[in-house]
RNA sequence: GCGCCCGUAGCUCAGUGGAUAGAGCAGCUGCCUUCUAAGCAGACGGUCGUAGGUUCGAACCCUACCGGGCGCACCA
């Protein structure tokens, strides 16, 4: 029996005593789940409906908590039903009820923990971002590693969902960007406001052999501007799939510009009465909405603002359908947030449906404790790369995905580059690597599955592992409605934990001439299930599954 | 000054109103003649920043304060 089901149980239980005691079922929730105490003695599930309910319904706790108690006890698979504190259901399962949980795992495979809830919904999810006028640092890859694991979190719940990146490729940080590779390429020193480092050099070197003739042309920062881009984008989307992270889109800026789409969202603001001039610039009346103070569209010298171009962008995300536009930006945006749902209410949408922007904070590199300085512009970027090469692509994404997103990473260059064996991610291959072994061991012992007798999966560390593995399906549905991926590494490291003690209490395969017992078949079930989730659940993270370590 | 985020074990962090607040790391004590010891067991470690409030129940919700991070452009 699965959590899910066991808490649709405990819901209709209810229904059905106030049903026959003619109690207001209003007062009821639509669904319900239950959940695993702590302390065994409170039995394997708990459920807190009835304090929740009790008092609207004008019942006194434990008396209602009585009669459902009686009504579950009736139900196929629970073995007992305790009614404890002030109105706590206690249930515990029958070993056998308990133990079919390795079947569904085993028959529903990588389906384990999918599903389609969220089938209906078209989702539009920027990250990353990053300028195009440099490598991606280290702050982007933190956006990279969370936003790709959304991204298959949400597609694990069924919702259409597109990766897109927003190439920035049309402001006055390109003309900079373009004026420092002219000035490299032409040996001279970078302009004041310039980008420095190395790559300039590269790319610039880059433009000149893909077009020799740019020094020589009419305009040859024009060239150093487009070619400089291209390569830039290349490389950034090299680095990017290096990573494991995949987009969908790459939605250039300056073909809104091009289709004048700029225009068009002004003209419809405009319509939606929300446009006003003064001091000789265009503005947006957010402060309809909530915004501190209201935004510039058009400057008094006619040029286009960045935010106008935001507005463009979000008219241009919902016209191609997605009902929900999500964006993730780093802290030093969040100053955003308040002009961004202000300009989708001007557009007449409600922002608490169709935007949301989540904030994440800043990843701080640390070497020796001391921290790390990271300037694009001074040329000393710490770049997504460079901690691939220093840690590998597993250690990287699943460091930049187990914490929140409110939560400032710390990440100590040494200490992750020095010690492999601190890293909780091999904690958790381990436990898949170990299993893998294992069942390479059973095939060539010979070991079936069948028969499975669930019954026979009683043991307090084969329970605690079920219990596990039945948590994995609420996990994948909270991770991917509150946008928290770390709540899946979090889970693995629970579940990989919970393996490795029952490895360790519990013999799988028969040693030297023993007979396979029925035991030995049924906790195969478990291992092949317990396999299946971290598999599936490591995946959800972008991170690899190793079959040996 | 205003706004957002954070404050939980020595360190790094989990914990979307439930029972005795958890994990990893560091440090201590044990466990490999047969399934991977990158593992397990035990002990140690806490005024959940402070003070009030809300209720059957608060680390979680509300208010104020203290401390830290980041923002507050006709920049991008």
């Amino acid at each position: 029996m699965t959590p899910a089901k066991l808490a649709d149980a405990v819901l209709s239980a209810v229904v059905s005593v106030f049903t026959a005691r003619g109690l207001d079922t209003s007062v009821l929730p639509e669904n319900t789940t239950v959940e695993r105490p702590r302390n065994p003695a409170h039995g394997d599930y708990a459920s807190t409906l009835v304090l929740q309910v009790a008092k609207r319904a004008g019942v006194a706790p434990r008396e209602l908590a009585g009669w459902v108690a009686e009504r579950l006890r009736e139900e196929p698979g629970i073995a007992d039903v305790e009614v404890a504190g002030p109105g706590f259901l206690n249930i515990r399962l029958q070993a056998a009820a308990a133990g079919e949980l390795a079947r569904t795992i085993v028959t529903a495979g990588r389906a384990y923990g999918r599903s389609d809830r969220h089938a209906k919904q078209r989702v539009n999810l920027e990250f990353v971002s990053a300028n195009p006028t440099g490598p991606i640092h280290i702050g982007g890859a933190r956006w990279a590693a969370v936003g790709d694991a959304l991204v298959r979190l949400l597609r694990a719940v069924g919702a259409d969902v597109t990766a897109e990146y927003y190439v920035n490729d049309a402001g006055s940080q390109v003309d900079r960007f373009a004026a420092s590779l002219l000035a490299a390429a032409r040996g001279e020193p970078v302009p004041e406001d310039g980008y420095k480092g190395q790559y300039i050099e590269d790319v610039a070197q880059a433009v000149l052999k893909a077009r020799p003739d740019a020094l020589s042309s009419p305009d040859p920062q024009a060239i150093f501007r487009a070619e400089g881009l291209r390569l830039m984008l290349e490389e950034i989307e090299t680095s990017l799939a290096d990573f494991g992270v995949h987009f969908d889109v790459f939605f250039s800026e300056s073909d809104l510009h091009r289709r004048g789409e700029l225009q068009a969202a002004l003209d419809r603001l405009r319509a939606e009465g929300h446009v006003y001039e003064a001091d000789g610039a265009v503005w947006l009346r957010t402060t309809d909405f909530g915004d501190d103070r209201d935004r510039v569209l058009v400057r008094s010298n006619g040029s286009w603002t960045y935010f106008a171009a935001d507005c463009a962008y979000y008219l241009d995300k919902r016209q191609r359908g997605f009902d929900r536009v999500v964006l993730l930006l780093g802290a030093d945006h969040h100053g955003y947030v308040g002009r961004l749902r202000a300009m989708a209410a001007c557009f007449g949408d409600d922002p608490d449906q169709t935007l949301e922007v989540r904030i994440g904070q800043f990843v701080n590199l640390l070497r020796d404790g001391e921290p790390v300085r990271s300037s694009k512009r001074a040329g000393t970027i710490i770049t997504l790369e460079d901690l691939v090469e220093a840690i590998g692509v597993d250690a990287a994404r699943y460091a930049l995905a187990r914490y929140s997103l409110d939560s400032p990473i710390d990440l100590d260059i040494d200490l992750w580059t020095r010690t492999t064996n601190d890293n909780p991610v091999y904690y958790v291959q381990y436990a898949h690597a170990r299993i893998a072994s294992l069942l390479r061991n059973a095939a060539e012992l010979g070991v079936d599955r069948e028969p499975f007798n669930p019954a026979l999966l009683d043991h307090p560390r084969e329970s605690d592992l079920l219990k596990a593995l039945g948590e994995f399906p609420e996990v994948v549905q909270t991770a991917a409605e509150l946008r928290e991926p770390h709540r899946i590494a979090r889970y693995l490291e629970e579940l990989a934990g919970t393996y490795h003690r029952f490895y360790d209490a519990c013999r799988i395969l028969p040693r030297g001439d023993e007979a396979t017992t029925d035991l030995h078949r049924a906790r195969l079930w478990l291992v092949e299930a317990s396999r299946i989730v971290l598999a599936s659940g490591l995946e959800l993270l972008g991170v690899s599954a190793p079959d040996r370590m």
